[in-house]
DNA sequence: GAAATACATAAGCGCATGCTTATTCAAAGC
DNA sequence: GCTTTGAATAAGCATGCGCTTATGTATTTC
């Protein structure tokens, strides 16, 4: 289920941090490393178990791995949320609100 | 880091299963094990987990703990979530727009 | 084509995690 | 008061996870 595997893939916190860097645009994995204090492998590892959970994707180019975000990698998470929208934030909860008068 | 249990706390599928059943309201211990093929003990250490990540709150009745989803327990996850509002599938950035017009 | 570079995979290790059974504790029922 | 019930805690165990070093595999560079 690819839902637990996004809550699994987020509950690292250097998997969020390599997410994190990913958000400002492509970096290969020797960038995503750098000041990140672990080892070669670990990233190649990290970086695979945030792919299987579809949050990233890659581009290779020659030996470059070219990570980014994948588009829509979050949806999972955002179709996980919508089971309890009464219990969102008040003002999540105001957007819902809101969405739901345009539709109409 | 708060945020980080919350991913944590989720990352288990008898825990969401748990979240998920209290979403229809309270239930004690008992009645959220049902179903469930755990031991007591079990749903007892998920139900800790679940509350130190700040998700579920306890009423305690006589001998009956009586749990129930905690007000915008899920808040650190949206906060998290806005930090990558460009990532956020279309349906929920048209949302965030709305936001902004409303707030002007 | 040999060396260097970028990355992935393999293997192994320590610790966290989720589970169980056993026990404890407090409230209810008789 | 003794038993039963609801739930938490303790202790122990198997497995999962994140890390490391070592090795493999392309690609680039000279």
């Amino acid at each position: 289920m690819n839902e637990m595997e996004i809550f699994r893939a987020l509950s690292d916190s250097t998997r969020r941090a390599v997410f994190e860097r990913l958000a400002s645009g492509e970096k290969n994995a020797t960038e995503l490393r750098e000041g990140l204090n672990v080892s070669q492998p670990a990233i190649s590892q990290h970086l695979a178990i945030l792919k299987e959970a579809g949050l990233i994707r890659v581009r290779r180019e020659g030996r470059n791995a070219n990570y980014s975000v994948a588009p829509d990698g979050l949806e999972p998470l955002f179709a996980w949320l919508e089971r309890y929208r009464s219990f969102w934030p008040a003002r999540v909860e105001r957007l819902q609100h809101l969405l739901k008068e345009m539709d109409q």
